[in-house]
DNA sequence: TTGATAGATAGATATCTGTCGATGTATGTT
DNA sequence: AACATACATCGACAGATATCTATCTATCAA
């Protein structure tokens, strides 16, 4: 219903990490996955607002989910993200060499 | 007095990047400086809207400043955002191939 | 000096967004 | 069946932000 299918436009996933608390979610889930009340636990906020950020991810394709019993486990897609961090550095940093160093690792041979 | 001095923040360099007119205005002046009447023509928004925009991108370090006459010319600052870019890769997608290659260009040998 | 142009700033406004408490819903337990 | 727990959703609210018009300042040209 909500999990986008089309890849991130640059703006759609500047917008998902431009707060605090949702790029602390991602930090947490970005390894391992946590369910919500592990998550409400170690960034100190409500249920209704973790609950809130993580539809935000989820929305924009940015974490898997898995349900488990009453728990739901949530992980951040490390690729999804460095897809679009990739995809800004060949945008707006096109000469340096961060990104030409990225883009030859990227390209098809 | 605007200008920022330390490095950016990811949350604050993903703000910055949240919104389609000065992602539009960054991309424009990413590899060729631009004076302000340009940009108004080339983004489509009012005089003042650009300039709000500019400071943004100026008090963040993300453009360079320069003024000639009448004129002030504004330039992205790549390597800031090469550097913002790889930053957030290596935190939230340390496992990741572009990560890593990241990482070793950038390591001190 | 007068006028024109480039750009910054101020103030107003409408929209968006992060947060919360309250409630709904589903799953597991006794 | 009754209860507890995990999580999602709803509605409200406060603060942030993108945009505009109007105005101010500074530089160049006549």
């Amino acid at each position: 219903m909500t999990t986008k299918s089309d890849p991130l436009t640059s703006v759609e996933f500047a917008k998902v990490l431009a707060d605090p608390t949702r790029q602390e979610i991602m930090q947490l889930t970005c390894c391992e996955a946590l369910n919500v009340s592990e998550i409400v636990e170690a960034v100190g906020v409500s249920q209704p607002t973790v609950s809130h950020h993580l539809a935000i991810l989820r929305d924009a394709g940015l974490v898997s989910v898995r349900s488990e019993g009453k728990n739901t486990y949530y992980e951040l897609n490390q690729e999804c993200v460095a897809l679009c961090c990739g995809n800004i550095m060949q945008v707006l940093a096109p000469e340096t060499e961060a990104a030409q160093v990225y883009k030859e690792s990227t390209d098809v041979m």
